[in-house]
RNA sequence: GCGGAAAUAGCUCAGCUGGUAGAGCAUCAGUUUCCCAAACUGAAGGCCGCGGGUUCGAAUCCCGUUUUCCGCUCCA
């Protein structure tokens, strides 16, 4: 990584501390590892870019509908999604090779190396052993196993190994308040179960024919082994997720249409192309059948901010064999049943706030011949911003606060405005200018006389002065969506 | 998880070989100015990340721990 770019990713961590988009959770109490909470301009600006993704997916696509499910859902659908069979394992580490291994994969190795020297009764009772530790998830116990049995890391050859840890992306809890196995249930570790659970209620209460899409904005969790980068890896995290249900055979086509469309809505905001790419999963998970993350260049380098992915009929199949319930649409075009294959959207939404914040933030140099000079401004397009405009009087006195203040009483009903009198006017400007305001209305002596005002441009600092009646349309016109979902 | 670095005011940081905790910016109140960081006066804000140890005395030295960043690892 380069040193500006280091300099760069700094400042901006500090930046959306200092004014209010992300602090650290439960910073008080020293903080909690990779959780993080979204402060009031943060809570803004991530609420536009819901209602961004909602409007680009939901209103302005006919054949997709919206859903929000539930956090808790019945555990058998993660056995049926493959995430508890997936990620349950027992795993140790070499402190020297620092390799990580499955406990019981040593410990079977182990046992086959016995066999093999003809020492079966001591293969049979490590067997036995293991079989009896893992049943009661003992992990203490594998530990000792593997210690009294001298394994060693084939890597580094030494027994220098850590506990012995479950490992599980999932976190779990109780479900009423007997503690009982039969009462685990999970924080989803993704919002797409719930959408495929769900996907008959919708198809059929919605009257919905294929192809059509559900879409979802929500939390999910994940136990990550390591979560870093600030808030580019959270252990909770939300995203943004649309499962588009289409004939099978036609999942090819469906694909390269939503590469295209959501690669177009991150253009669509002014960023760069050349700050994205595609990136093509060449070792494709089980459900996939082809799969392209969307990739933005962060000071960090390229990370995944969007995933589209083919799933087949991987997830349906699944809940309709362990639920036992038919998932199956009836398609009279070919008059067939068959179960829908799925292309996949899936967002996350603290990254691409993060995307947007790094992606607006600007230190301009302002110097002039007389006077150093510098700000710090958030670019951001104005349909994100956290705060459409600000109100200034230009003096306190003067009746000037009073019209000020009539003018922000009129249009705070339809925009997010702030009102500030205290400091000089320039001071103001540039406050607004660090949380990305991009506009500020300043009322002089003129306003009383004539009902006009200035209107001030965050990123040009250029001003023009309008009635102040035809502010309504102005800031209306400005900031509407329609700049950015018409294109 | 391993290795490295760091943690002092809201932010950025100074605080030397141990001796009562500082600056700039930001914040708040006021005076003044009145369209782009003005000035002046005043105020507030710190368990020096946390816990232990050494010492007459620790922000400073030692040990542990937590959090963060970087590299490796992990990320169906």
């Amino acid at each position: 990584m380069s040193k500006p770019n280091d300099e760069l990713f700094k400042n901006v961590i500090s930046h959306a501390k200092e004014y209010g988009f992300v602090f650290p959770s439960s910073e008080i109490y020293d903080g909690l590892s990779a959780v993080y909470d979204y402060g009031q301009n943060g809570v803004e600006l991530k609420n536009n870019i819901k209602t961004y993704w909602w409007k680009a997916m939901v209103q302005l696509n006919e054949n997709i509908v919206g859903l929000d499910s539930a956090i808790f859902m019945h555990p058998k659908i993660w056995k049926a999604s493959g995430h508890v069979d997936g990620f349950s394992d027992p795993m140790i580490d070499n402190k020297d090779s620092n390799k990580r291994y499955r406990a019981d994969q040593l410990l079977e190795d182990k046992i086959d190396r016995y066999d093999k020297d003809g020492k079966t009764d001591k293969a049979e009772q490590l067997q036995h052993d293991m079989d009896e530790a893992l049943k009661n998830d003992d992990l203490p116990r594998l530990k000792e196993l593997i210690i009294a049995h001298e394994i060693a890391d084939p890597v580094s050859g030494t027994r220098n190994w850590t506990d012995v840890r479950q490992f599980n992306l999932m976190f779990s809890t109780q479900m009423g308040a007997v503690a009982d196995d039969a009462d685990l249930v999970y924080l989803r570790p993704e919002t797409a179960q719930g959408i495929f659970v769900n996907y008959l209620n919708v198809q059929k209460s919605g009257r919905m024919k294929i192809p059509f899409g559900i879409a979802q904005i929500g939390k999910a969790f994940r136990n990550e082994v390591i979560a870093r980068q600030f808030i580019i890896r959270m252990r909770e995290f939300e995203q943004m997720e649309m499962q588009f249900f289409v004939r099978p055979g036609t999942q090819k086509e469906w694909f390269e249409h939503w590469k295209a469309m959501r690669l177009k809505w991150h253009l669509a905001l002014g960023t760069g192309p050349e700050k994205y790419r595609y990136h093509e999963h060449t070792k494709l998970a089980h459900y996939a059948d082809a799969a392209f993350d969307i990739e933005y260049e962060f000071p960090f380098g390229f990370k995944e901010v969007e995933g589209i992915h083919s799933r087949t009929d991987f997830d349906l199949s699944q809940h309709q064999k362990f639920s036992g319930k038919k998932l199956q649409y009836f398609d009279p075009e070919i008059n067939q049943n068959y179960v829908p294959y799925v292309i996949e959207t899936s967002i996350g939404l603290d990254r691409m706030f993060l995307l947007t914040l790094i992606n607006a933030y600007v230190e301009e140099d302002l110097s002039t011949e007389e006077k150093q000079d510098s700000r710090v401004v958030l670019r951001l397009h104005p349909c994100l911003a956290p705060v459409k405009a600000a109100i200034f009087p230009l003096t306190k006195k003067d009746g000037l606060p009073e019209k000020a203040r009539e003018i922000m009483d009129k249009l705070k009903i339809n925009f997010n405005l702030q009102y500030e009198e205290k400091d000089a006017i320039g001071k103001r400007y540039r406050r607004q200018d660090a949380i990305g305001t991009p506009f500020c209305i300043t009322v002089d002596h003129q306003t009383l006389e004539d009902n006009t005002v200035t209107i001030r441009h965050r990123d040009t600092m250029k001003q023009e002065r309008v009635d102040a009646g035809q502010l309504e349309n102005i800031i209306g016109g400005l900031v509407s969506w329609k700049n950015l979902l018409s294109l």
